[in-house]
DNA sequence: CCTTCTCTCTACCATTTGGTAGAGAGGTTT
DNA sequence: AAACCTCTCTACCAAATGGTAGAGAGAAGG
């Protein structure tokens, strides 16, 4: 087999590790650098300027982040179904790539400019769920409510539960692989109670 | 009147502003001070170093949180009237004091060191949020869940929709006045319904 | 009046930062 | 073989950063 991956995307990948998970300015080209055991020069061939780097590492995740999501949306699944399939697969991002995660809480700052690049690449996504939730509202198969503020809702929850894992061992709940499962399994009874339907 | 603040504390303020909006590397010293009308020496000469204002800043910040809570949570409310009432005044404070919830998040990241220093303050509280919750379960006015984990759902729902103003903006979701009432109501029939016990 | 304490300042400094300029090595094309 | 292209490097640099040393001003106390 063939390892070989193009410097270019090892400077990518590196960068949206340390982007993610310790934020932009705490992030400098030299020590990313070396941990490529390269020259900054290097990265700067590639990418311009470190603002450049960022925003290739945006639409990058943007793009992962957007297959991901409408991959397990297209399978034709209904109602909360649907909506545990997705809290399944951000849970699995979350263990395997929580840097990704951890991007898209430091892109989305406040008073963070480069907001605009990501919601550019999600846009059409987050209309598609919008638009799901309501015709599921629609169908009976789930609680009526605002299908903008309750996207945010699930957004925040499930993010929160499945990134937010300092606030957890804060709380007292250990970073175990088993916690996790647990964790995922409390969450979902949370969001089943909260979408249900009123069945009278 | 005597409009006077001590230097010290103005530093404590300004640097709580920066720190939770911009976060811990991107504020410099100078900024700050030029921001203060002051020489950065002034600051030193009350912090020894970044880090140690970066300490102060938490100390206060979590002495603000946990007075909120407990004083919102000692009027003797049960059941989701409680938890709603705290939900109210979370809101309040993302309106009026952003970057309180801002601090909080950017000293919840992940492989922060100083996530121990805010979890040593609002410990107590957290555990007295637990225990409330609990008895309230017990008594069969909340739905039976797992304390800890539905903490921290609710913990990830109310913070995530106070204060994710850029996803919400992402969202559709305009950031104005009118907007954050909706938003409140919304969330307080989400939580509502995810924690009202299954009367049967 | 002199000393001492509190506070803010000027003067520096070593290090780190993002970024420029351009050389050199190796391969491909003409 | 000469020219070119791709990629990584060495050599620098100006600005910003956190921090040290210590002077000076003013109030308080002897």
């Amino acid at each position: 087999m063939n390892n070989f991956v193009p410097t270019r995307q090892r400077v990518l990948d590196a960068a949206l590790s340390a982007f993610g998970t310790d934020g932009y300015s705490a992030t400098s080209l030299d020590a990313l650098a070396e941990q490529l055991g390269v020259r900054k020069q290097t990265i700067l061939y590639y990418f311009p300027s470190k603002q450049a780097l960022f925003d290739s590492v945006i639409d990058a995740a943007a793009q992962d982040l957007v297959e991901l999501f409408e991959q397990e949306a297209s399978r034709g699944m209904t109602g909360i179904d649907q909506v545990e399939a997705i809290v399944r697969r951000i849970f699995r991002l979350a263990v395997n790539r929580p840097e990704l995660l951890g991007l898209v809480r430091e892109v989305t700052r406040p008073g963070s400019i480069t907001v605009g690049r990501l919601s550019a690449h999600v846009g059409p996504t987050v209309d598609r769920a919008r638009r799901f939730l309501e015709s599921e509202m629609e169908a009976g198969r789930l609680r009526r409510s605002d299908p903008s503020m309750l996207l945010l809702s699930l957004y925040s929850t499930v993010v929160g539960v499945a990134s937010e894992l300092e606030v957890q061992r804060a709380m007292g709940i250990p970073p175990s692989r088993r916690a996790t499962v647990v964790r995922r399994a409390e969450l979902t009874r949370f969001v089943r109670a909260a979408l249900a339907p009123t069945d009278a």
